[in-house]
DNA sequence: AGAGCATGCGCC
DNA sequence: AAAAGGCGCATGCTCT
C-alpha cells in the first residue's frame, strides 16, 4: 500500500544541472506582454529551432511539429488562452507550475522552513530558475528536472498529466462560464426571500421574520445579523444558549427560535447567492448570452481538489440552481459520481468486498442488502464516520460493523490516521503528498491536535484520490465531447460535472460522460473491479436535476 | 478607515 | 459551542 507512510521524491528545482533528454517536442512560453509565443522544436532537451510567432500562427506550427507533441508551459492561465484563441488542440500537456507544486510537496520541506519562507516555492518560477536561458530552454530545463523527479513512478506520471490537463480544463471552464438566467434567478429569490423594497433594505419575508424575532425577544431595535446582539437578547429572554448557531438554537423551545433560524437561512441565501451576487458575477456577452464568470483554481485545496476564486461558485445554493439554465436549443447534462469517496477507498485498499457492495448504482444500499447495516442512512453515517474519523454518536455505533465487513478498506483509513498522528506524511493513490503538520506538544492539547491531524490524513488519502479520479473523468469527458459541435463543459464540482449540449446530442453526451467514468476507473485502478456509476440527468435547468 | 479575526453557513 | 474531513464568503466586531 504505497500511499501510506513517508515517501520522498528527489526534486531540487533550485539547482539546474541535469539537462537530460526531454520527451517533448514543443515548448510554449509567454513573452513580454503575453501577446507573442515562443515555439520551438526541442531535441534532446535543447531548443533546436526556436522561433517566435504571433499567436495566430501557433496552431499551424504546433500541429506541424510532431503529431504526438507534448506542449509545455509554465502557467496555463497565461498561455492556454492564447493557444485556444489560435485554435490549438491540446492533448498532451505539462503544466510546470502545477506539477512543480506537487513535486515540491512530495520532496517535503520542514514545516519551519515553510513558515520562514512561505512564498518561496510558489515564487520559484521558471525565469528565476534560469534567468539567462531563453524561455524555451528554461522550459526544457525545468521539464527535465521534473521528469527526473518523476522517474519511473507511474502514479506520479499519471498525476502530472492529470493535473496539467486540469490546468487546461480550468481555463476552458472559466472562459466558458456557467449559463445563467437572470430572470429565473430573480424569481427564485423573490419566491424565497420576498420582494425587495424599492428603496433598499431587507426583502419582505426577511423583514417580516426579523420583526417576529424582535417581538418574541422584546427587543425592538435588535439587528438579527449581529450574533452578539442576538445572543444577548436571547439570554435576556431566558433562552440559555452559548452561541447563535442553528444546532444550538434548535435545542430550545421559544417563539423566537423558529423565525430566527428561518431568518438566518434566508439571510445566508440573500448574501451568498442573492441579487448583488448575481449583479457582480453574471456577465452578458455581445451575443446576449448570460453566464456566471467563475475562476477555477485547480489544485487550490491541499488534497488536490479545486477551489474557486471570488464567486463562491462551488457553493451555489441548491435553492437557486434553477437559474443555471440551458440556452435556447441546448440542454444541460448534469452528471454526478455516486458515492465517489467510498469507491475510491475500496479501490485504494483493493477491498473486493466493499467493491462488491458498490456494484451497481448505490453503494449504501449495497451495504444494507449485505446485512452490514440496517438502513441506508446508517450506511451513510457509518461510511462518513470512517472517512472523516467520527468517534461519537451513530457513526461510533456503526463503525465496528463496517470494520468487520471491510477490514481492508477500514485498515487503510485507520493506518492513514495513525500515520498522521505520528506526524508521518501520507499519499494519495497517484502520489500527492500530505503536508507536514505544525508542531504540537506532548500534553493533553497536543494529543488532541495529533488526533485532529490524524483525521485530516485519514481523509486526505480518500478525498485526494477521489479528486484524482475526478480529474481523469473530466479529462475523459473533455476528449469525448470535443468533436460534438456546440457541446462544452460548463461546471465542475468535485464529483459532478455539467455539460451544455445541443438538444439532439444530449443523450450521446450523457452516454459519453458515463463511459468516461468507467474509463477513469480503469486508468487509475487497472483491473480492480470497482464501479464508478454516474447519475446523469438531461435537463433544462440545474434545479430539475434531483439527486 | 482598513486589516484581520471570529462567527456562521452551505457546498462537496 | 459540536459531533466528523475539505473549502469560500459575508458580516460583525476589534484592533490599530
Amino acid at each position: 500500500m504505497p500511499q501510506i507512510g513517508e515517501q520522498r521524491v528527489s526534486y531540487a528545482p533550485t539547482s539546474v544541472s541535469d539537462m537530460a533528454a526531454a520527451s517533448f517536442d514543443v515548448g510554449v512560453a509567454p513573452l513580454e506582454g503575453g501577446a507573442r509565443l515562443a515555439v520551438a522544436t526541442l531535441v534532446e532537451g535543447r531548443a533546436a529551432d526556436a522561433v517566435v510567432h504571433e499567436a495566430a500562427h501557433v496552431a499551424a506550427d504546433a500541429r506541424l511539429a510532431v503529431p504526438a507533441a507534448r506542449v509545455v508551459w509554465q502557467d496555463a492561465r497565461v498561455v492556454v488562452p492564447l493557444l485556444l484563441d489560435a485554435g490549438v488542440r491540446l492533448e498532451r500537456v505539462r503544466d510546470l507550475r502545477l506539477v512543480h507544486r506537487i513535486l515540491a510537496q512530495a520532496r517535503g520541506m520542514e514545516a519551519e522552513e515553510r513558515w520562514s519562507r512561505p512564498m518561496r516555492v510558489e515564487a520559484e518560477g521558471l525565469f528565476s530558475l534560469a534567468p539567462e536561458a531563453e524561455p524555451v530552454e528554461a522550459l526544457a530545463q525545468q521539464l527535465a528536472l521534473q521528469e527526473a523527479a518523476i522517474g519511473e513512478d507511474a502514479g506520479l506520471r499519471m498525476l502530472a498529466a492529470a493535473e496539467s490537463m486540469g490546468g487546461v480544463l480550468a481555463v476552458e471552464l472559466s472562459r466558458q462560464g456557467l449559463p445563467f438566467d437572470r430572470a429565473r434567478h430573480d424569481a427564485l429569490l423573490v419566491e424565497a426571500l420576498g420582494e425587495r423594497p424599492p428603496g433598499g433594505g431587507r426583502p419582505r419575508r426577511m423583514e417580516a421574520l426579523a420583526t417576529q424575532v424582535r417581538e418574541a425577544l422584546a427587543a425592538p431595535r435588535l439587528n438579527p445579523d449581529s450574533p452578539q446582539e442576538v445572543l444577548k437578547a436571547l439570554k435576556r429572554a431566558g433562552v440559555d444558549v452559548g452561541s447563535t448557531s442553528r444546532w444550538e438554537l434548535a435545542e430550545h423551545e421559544h417563539p423566537a427560535v423558529e423565525p430566527l433560524i428561518e431568518y438566518k437561512h434566508l439571510a445566508r441565501l440573500h448574501t451568498a447567492n442573492g441579487w448583488s451576487w448575481a449583479q457582480r458575477w453574471a456577465r452578458t456577452d455581445e451575443r446576449g448570452r448570460t453566464r456566471l464568470a467563475i475562476e477555477y483554481v485547480p489544485g487550490g485545496v491541499v488534497t488536490g481538489r479545486w477551489a474557486t476564486e471570488g464567486s463562491g461558485a462551488m457553493q451555489i445554493a441548491r435553492q437557486i440552481r434553477g437559474a443555471i439554465a440551458a440556452e435556447p436549443g441546448m440542454r444541460l447534462v448534469v452528471a454526478d459520481a455516486a458515492q465517489l469517496e467510498p469507491r475510491a477507498l475500496a479501490a485504494i485498499a483493493r477491498d473486493e468486498a466493499l467493491a462488491d457492495a458498490g456494484r451497481g448504482t448505490d453503494l449504501y444500499r449495497g451495504l444494507v442488502d449485505r446485512g452490514v447495516v440496517e438502513s441506508r442512512q446508517q450506511a451513510k453515517i457509518g461510511m462518513l464516520g470512517a472517512l472523516y474519523g467520527g468517534t461519537t454518536g451513530e457513526s461510533a455505533v456503526v463503525l465496528p460493523r463496517l470494520a468487520r465487513a471491510y477490514p481492508r478498506a477500514m485498515g487503510v483509513v485507520e493506518a492513514a490516521a495513525r500515520a498522521g498522528e505520528r506526524r508521518e506524511r501520507v499519499r494519495t493513490w497517484l502520489g500527492r503528498t500530505s503536508p507536514l503538520p505544525p508542531r504540537w506538544r506532548d500534553d493533553e492539547r497536543g494529543i488532541r491536535q495529533a488526533r485532529a491531524w490524524g483525521r485530516f490524513t485519514r481523509n486526505f488519502v480518500v478525498q485526494g484520490t477521489a479528486a484524482e479520479w475526478a480529474l481523469a473523468w473530466m479529462a475523459g469527458v473533455r476528449r469525448a465531447i470535443r468533436d460534438v459541435e456546440g457541446a462544452a463543459l460548463v461546471c465542475f464540482l468535485h464529483d459532478e460535472v455539467i455539460v451544455q449540449a445541443p438538444e439532439a446530442q444530449a443523450d450521446a453526451v450523457a452516454e459519453s460522460v458515463r463511459e468516461a467514468a468507467a474509463e477513469a476507473g480503469r486508468l487509475l485502478f487497472g483491473g480492480f473491479p470497482i464501479d464508478f456509476p454516474v447519475q446523469t440527468a438531461i435537463v433544462g435547468d440545474w434545479g430539475q436535476a434531483k439527486d
